[in-house]
DNA sequence: ATGACTTAAATCGTATACAATTCTGTATTC
DNA sequence: GAATACAGAATTGTATACGATTTAAGTCAT
């Protein structure tokens, strides 16, 4: 018998789902529904919803209802440009006080990274990609450096998927993800920052913000296309 | 008759009773108190401190309770060095994007503070400097650093207040927010930077971290204390 | 045909009742 | 006397019912 399902569980679930644009952007998310689905009352959805709201990977609009993230090429922008700063700190901070498991898993999204590209499977690569960000920011141990980082770090992974790039490989972010991973190794704070921050500022150059697809079209667009007839 | 109160309307009292420390760090707040309290259900209540929580202004513990925030003195330098970072940024963007109306409000708050200061009205010149700071984020035009910086200021406030700093009066203050503005007004970005980035690293010396007035401990902290003999 | 008004459906917002969990004080046992 | 087990109280977690708001459709008069 399937066993009941916790607030946490719901919210991994529908977090990943937006993650890897199962529910693309734009997608309203309906209350009802959701309960329905996860076999719970709308409470704990509420709940789930109000904490993605905060993370930005959904927008909470009153007596509408819930929409998955669109991002905008304006917001993509300023995501990308903000993690230039707060990564360069998180490489620096890493290279002071990340600790030899930190290092290790480090180590093991990178290779993870080579394998899935040589395999073709991109979207998996991308995935690798994220955890090595995400630890490379954990190992900052500022609390708040990591749960911004985190923030940005998903919203890059939807533009990614939402403006997509996994076709053209890119080729240049392993060996850019190894040199900072030395850098930290070898404690040097101030090249770390650099790597990583011009490693930011790199990615951001990859995106094409005009080219969007699986494009489900936010309320507003909708509206301001038909109402100017 | 009293009107009914709204969410928003809670949280912002929740908010404030926080920052003026009229909560002080480590209360407990029960859900049902605070539904007698406002004359309304636990259901809203329980929405605000959702909302409290993921802004780090209470700690949510399962099935124990929500606790005011109680920032330890590691905390509070990490608050301080990623304010360093993302002030400079914003006073950086804040040069090139601020609208007329957000310089003419720091001015006003920078007049505020000055007032107040006079008066030896130590803590409304606090809230005007955290005004100030906040409108200089909101020139940024970047919502994403708009968030992480009101938090940061927030918690900021908090700090001031737990270890007191009130009389001590910084006179360098005023000084300071003047010439960032001066900067922002010559749209000079890169010295509006460098200005608001040492602004707070001088800030984050005058506070004394190990002198906490108002001290509720937390377990951890009292565990600590008595465990080592 | 077009515009304003009415009505109905869908959805979110709130209140209340009940279940699950955690803590506390007390009794019981060794 | 100390440790354990248990019962009660307090608190949070969840489900359900009802109310408010918004959207959209449909009707009618012009």
């Amino acid at each position: 018998m399937s066993q009941r399902i916790g607030e946490e569980e719901i919210y991994r679930v529908l977090k990943e789902a937006i993650f890897n644009a199962e529910l693309s952007p734009g997608t309203q998310l309906v209350e009802t529904s959701l309960a329905e689905a996860f076999g719970v009352s709308r409470t704990p959805i509420r709940a789930v919803l109000q904490r993605l709201k905060y993370e930005s990977l959904i927008k909470l609009v009153p007596n509408r209802g819930a929409f998955v993230y669109c991002p905008s090429p304006d917001e993509a922008e300023q995501i990308f440009s903000l993690r230039t700063l707060l990564e360069g700190e998180a490489a620096r901070l890493a290279a002071e006080h990340a600790t030899p498991q930190q290092l290790e898993e480090m180590e093991t999204f990178l290779h993870q990274e080579r394998e899935y590209y040589r395999q073709k499977e991109n979207h998996k690569a991308l995935k690798a990609i994220a955890d090595f960000h995400l630890t490379l920011a954990e190992a900052s141990h500022n609390p708040f450096l990591i749960s911004y980082l985190r923030q940005l770090i998903s919203l890059s992974h939807i533009i990614f998927t939402f403006y997509d790039t996994t076709d053209q490989g890119e080729p240049h972010s392993m060996d850019e993800h190894g040199a900072i991973l030395e850098a930290i190794k070898n404690r040097d704070g101030r090249l770390a920052a650099e790597l990583a921050s011009s490693h930011i500022h790199e990615i951001k150059g990859d995106v094409d913000f005009s080219k969007a697809v699986k494009h489900s079209l936010s309320i507003e667009q909708l509206v301001s296309r038909y109402v100017k007839r």
